[in-house]
RNA sequence: GCCGGAGUGGCGGAAUAGGAAGACGCGGCGGACUCAAAAUCCGCUUCCGUUAAAGCGGAGUGAGGGUUCGAGUCCCUCCUCCGGCACCA
């Protein structure tokens, strides 16, 4: 107990002895420049061990940095604005600004405890003016490249929340935030064209191959999802207006017996105007857009669709295509129309044999053929095509490029791509958000707030933050009513903010110069420091700020006003932190620990039972830093966690594993009472060539303690770094000549070896040394590469693969020499004799493999 | 369904250009210290069999096959779990 209260002390006295000295003060010209970033925090609730580790991460590997010489940027700060502050507001009556200034404050002093290495100059949160300034200012620029655009469209909109949500924030057809089906609805909105750098989005990604985790590199890849085809113009019978499909399999072309629309298509008005079952039509593309996609979804394989009574002429043989309506298209990939081929499309032969449409064959197998008589199912696979006039016998593959100059010489279509990444729905109904910049006026239309006008700073006073599924803005009469910058007559804002997205997608690049009040930040400076050398964060991620972010690089890039056009070097992503906890599945909810006995839930009897889950302040499996730091300490913290296992695993919190990081600690602080006496505050040398026995040993031991803790560190391996530290610790422990040069050397060396994971005991340590400054000064040792092996070597002597003596060689030493040795160890022998020798496999200094053959006649 | 990743002691996890499986830690067992306990320090700890013990023998990295003198690691088939995407034409 009285030890872990002297953790604490240590812990304070040193935190308070950096900022002193400024020890993580930014240089103005780094001369070797290194930054660090971990993911901002978003601040809600408390600061638990599952938000830490990224911070931790990201701490271990800026000290390692600043111990090899580096010039660092490590900076933190606050993703700010965001529907929780609503949230609290409505249901508590405090004002969102309030309520996030206060949760900031909160989330500063605890990571103040922790000790980590930020240059707190250089902090921001999103939610001040002085910084959604410039994401306005940002939002201006996009508008000025023509990339920030209004449209009328079916969006996503969440019933709950009350406001729309970009694609990338729809998991399963459901709203990210509250799991709510979400539901289309047509609105006009603000949207940012991403999709026209959706090429260099993910071409761009080989630039990051081996910087960045492949899951990732996946991801991002799928999430924009190029694929190649071909657009193929249907022409409408009645007057000739073009109905453009597009598909990858132009080779089945001849086999199109309907063609499909999507009932949020922009020409399903017309089809409805010209269409003799236009009551039939209206009805179905009404009921199918107010299914949510998850009742779309569930309805599945059942294909439904409304025939139009209308026709489309075939590009090639001039054939009549019937044009039905179906919600099995998505209105948003490709052109939102369809070419039916049942014979060879799974989707459409499903939905011919429920519609009673023909099914034509016209890819038969490379070996055999197909009769559409047997068929229970499509056949997709590439083949032989039939039934397509010239193009007959033709294979797919050729076939396709045949189709596509055919119909490029007609002026009918030809190749294509399409993507699955769509524009980047940017609007959001909300208070707490960067306002978008932009007025509406009844004479100029959308006029931009001029930039000497900005910020467009949030209303102080709102009646009612509650969602009615337009911005509380609106209502804000003061505020909302404006002068129109152009003609000076009444105009109105927009009354949107912007998703908190846009203000997390460039945050890094104000980092640099964070108090500029002239511009979003001074180029300059930020071409000096940019890119972010080591980014940190977790990977839900992947498909959302980590597009967006660089995204909005390249933008920026194009503007002149970055030179790199990708913002994050490298990327590490850090596994998730689980917590085991006690649920009742007869009461359906969480348990605490004293409301169980034995197994059983005391409230009602039942049998509880053991979920281990993500750390979330709903499950109740937390365990908040700030009042564990102050019972055990901030380095306890951190090699709990780092030490529980690899970095980029989800790891299981478990109190046995804080025991272990505080009894290592302690060790280490126990050790040193003893022994920082023989250092006297002097760093020595000592001449490995003169040593020898447990003296040289230790040095050897030291060595590679160096090597692997180096080695292991550089690849987020901190787990077994620690792992090696611990056991030199061990070896220190039984190391017995006291007055050994060696030791006073593993001292210093072991010390500065642990700084970046235990920075707080390190420093005291050091000065326990008699050392007067920082340890931090100090360069993170190097390794002696002659004396990182010992100078015997013990090797397994298997006969037949099987392990059966050790024998001791000199490193290095021969095949025969190995043999020979082997041939004296007596149950080697035992399993030699009697025996023919067909082969020795020698591997130096690893193993010797004595492959015998029984002689026979004896067993 | 498709695309990733993973399956190793009682537990968290080590070890991959193929070469001693189980580093390090937790837990457990034993010893020292103590009036005693805690803490600490020192040992032992994959399983089965055998032995008074040291030891010896066998099995063993999700399952089954294969390549190899030798496979946790490479190849084939399968199972389970986690993550992402999901009517993407």
């Amino acid at each position: 107990m009285e030890r872990e209260y002297i953790i604490r002390e240590i812990e304070k006295k040193w935190q308070k002895y950096w900022e002193e000295i400024d020890l993580y003060k930014t240089k103005i010209t780094p001369a070797n420049k290194y930054y660090v970033l971990e993911m901002f925090p978003y601040t809600s609730g408390e600061l638990h061990m599952g938000h830490l580790k990224n911070y931790v991460i990201g701490d271990v590997v800026a000290r390692v940095r600043i111990m090899e010489g580096f010039d660092i940027l490590h900076p933190i700060g606050w993703d700010a604005f965001g529907l929780p502050a609503e949230n609290a507001a409505i249901k508590h009556g405090i004002h969102p600004r309030i309520w996030t200034y206060k949760n900031i404050e909160n989330f500063r002093n605890t990571f103040r405890m922790i000790g980590l290495s930020y240059d707190w100059d250089k902090e921001l949160a999103t939610c001040d003016p002085d910084y959604y300034k410039w994401t306005e200012w940002l939002f201006l620029l996009l508008y000025r490249r023509g990339l920030a655009y209004r449209k009328d469209d079916f969006v996503n909109w969440c019933p709950s929340c009350k406001t729309v949500l970009a694609n990338e924030q729809v998991i399963d057809g459901k709203c990210e935030r509250c799991k709510t089906p979400v539901l289309k609805k047509e609105l006009e909105q603000w949207f940012f064209k991403i999709t026209t750098y959706a090429d260099r989005l993910i071409d761009d990604l080989e630039l990051l191959r081996g910087r960045w985790p492949d899951n990732i590199l996946k991801q991002q890849e799928n999430w924009i999802g190029r694929s190649y085809g071909t657009k193929i113009i249907f022409k409408y019978e009645k007057d000739g207006s073009e109905l453009p499909v597009f598909t990858t399999r132009a080779d089945t072309l001849f086999g199109v017996t309907f063609i499909t629309v999507a009932p949020e298509h922009e020409l399903v008005k017309m089809l409805i105007s010209d269409s003799p079952y236009a009551n039939r039509l209206v009805e179905y593309v009404k009921e199918s857009i107010q299914k949510s996609d998850v009742e779309r979804e569930f309805a599945q394989r059942e294909k439904s669709g409304v025939f139009t009574g209308l026709y489309a002429i075939h590009p090639l043989n001039g054939e009549r295509i019937p044009i039905w309506i179906g919600d099995y298209v998505l209105a948003h990939y490709g052109t939102g129309v369809v070419m039916g081929v049942p014979a060879h499309d799974q989707r459409d032969f499903e939905f011919a044999k429920k519609n009673g449409l023909p099914v034509k064959v016209v890819i038969k197998p490379v070996d055999g053929e197909l009769n559409v008589d047997d068929m229970s199912g499509a056949f997709e696979e590439y083949g032989i095509m039939v039934n397509s006039e010239r193009f007959t016998g033709m294979p797919s593959e050729s076939g396709i490029t045949e189709i596509q100059k055919e119909l490029e010489g007609r002026g009918l279509g030809g190749k294509a791509v399409s993507y699955k990444l769509r524009d980047w729905l940017i609007s959001r109904q909300r208070y707490w958000g960067a306002p978008i910049p932009m007025i509406h006026c009844p004479h100029c239309g959308i006029v931009p707030v001029p930039e000497e006008d900005l910020p467009v700073v949030l209303p102080e006073h709102i009646k009612d933050f509650k969602p009615k599924g337009r911005s509380p803005l609106e209502d804000v009469e003061d505020w909302i009513s404006v002068e129109c910058p152009k003609c000076g007559g009444r105009a109105k804002r927009d009354p949107d903010t912007m998703d908190t997205f846009v203000d997390s997608s460039w945050y890094f690049l104000r980092y640099i110069d964070p108090k500029n009040d002239r511009a979003i930040f001074d180029s300059e400076k930020v071409n000096q420091w940019m890119p972010v050398d080591q980014y940190i964060g977790g990977v839900e991620h992947a498909t959302k700020h980590l597009i967006y972010a660089r995204f909005i690089q390249k933008v920026l890039y194009d503007e002149g006003l970055v030179n790199v056009s990708e913002p994050f070097e490298n990327l590490f992503t850090q596994g998730l932190v689980h917590k085991s906890f006690f649920y009742c599945s007869h009461c359906g909810e969480v348990v605490q620990d004293e409301e169980v006995l034995g197994e059983v839930h005391l409230k009602c009897g039942n049998r509880i039972e053991v979920l281990t889950e993500m750390m979330s302040k709903s499950r109740g499996n937390i365990v908040a830093v700030a009042p564990f730091v102050e019972e055990h300490g901030a380095d306890v913290a951190r090699i709990t966690i780092l030490f529980a296992g690899p970095a980029e695993k989800d790891m299981l919190w478990a109190d046995s594993g804080v025991e272990g990081a505080k009894r290592f600690l302690l060790r280490v602080l126990r050790f040193y009472e003893s022994n920082a006496g023989r250092v006297h505050g002097v760093k020595i040398n000592v001449d490995p060539g003169a040593l020898k026995g447990e003296e040289k040993d230790l040095y050897i031991k030291l060595q590679q303690t160096i090597k692997s803790v180096r080695e292991d560190s550089s690849e987020f391996h901190f787990n077994t770094a620690i792992a090696r530290m611990m056991e030199f610790l061990n070896d220190l422990y039984g190391f017995k000549k006291e007055d050994s040069p060696v030791l006073v050397k593993s001292c210093i060396d072991f010390a500065v070896l642990l700084a970046p994971f235990a920075p707080h005991i390190a420093e005291e340590i050091w000065h326990m040394m008699g050392f007067n400054e920082t340890i931090f000064y100090e360069r993170y040792p190097e390794y002696d590469e002659k004396y990182i092996h010992f100078e015997e070597v013990e090797i397994p002597v298997q006969v037949n693969g099987k392990v059966r003596g050790r024998i001791k060689i000199m490193k290095g030493a021969g095949k025969e020499v190995a043999f020979r040795q082997a041939l004296q160890d007596d149950r080697v022998k035992s399993y030699i004799e009697g025996n023919s020798v067909q082969n020795v496999v020698y591997v130096q200094d690893r193993l010797l493999n004595i492959v015998i053959k029984s002689m026979g006649g004896n067993s």
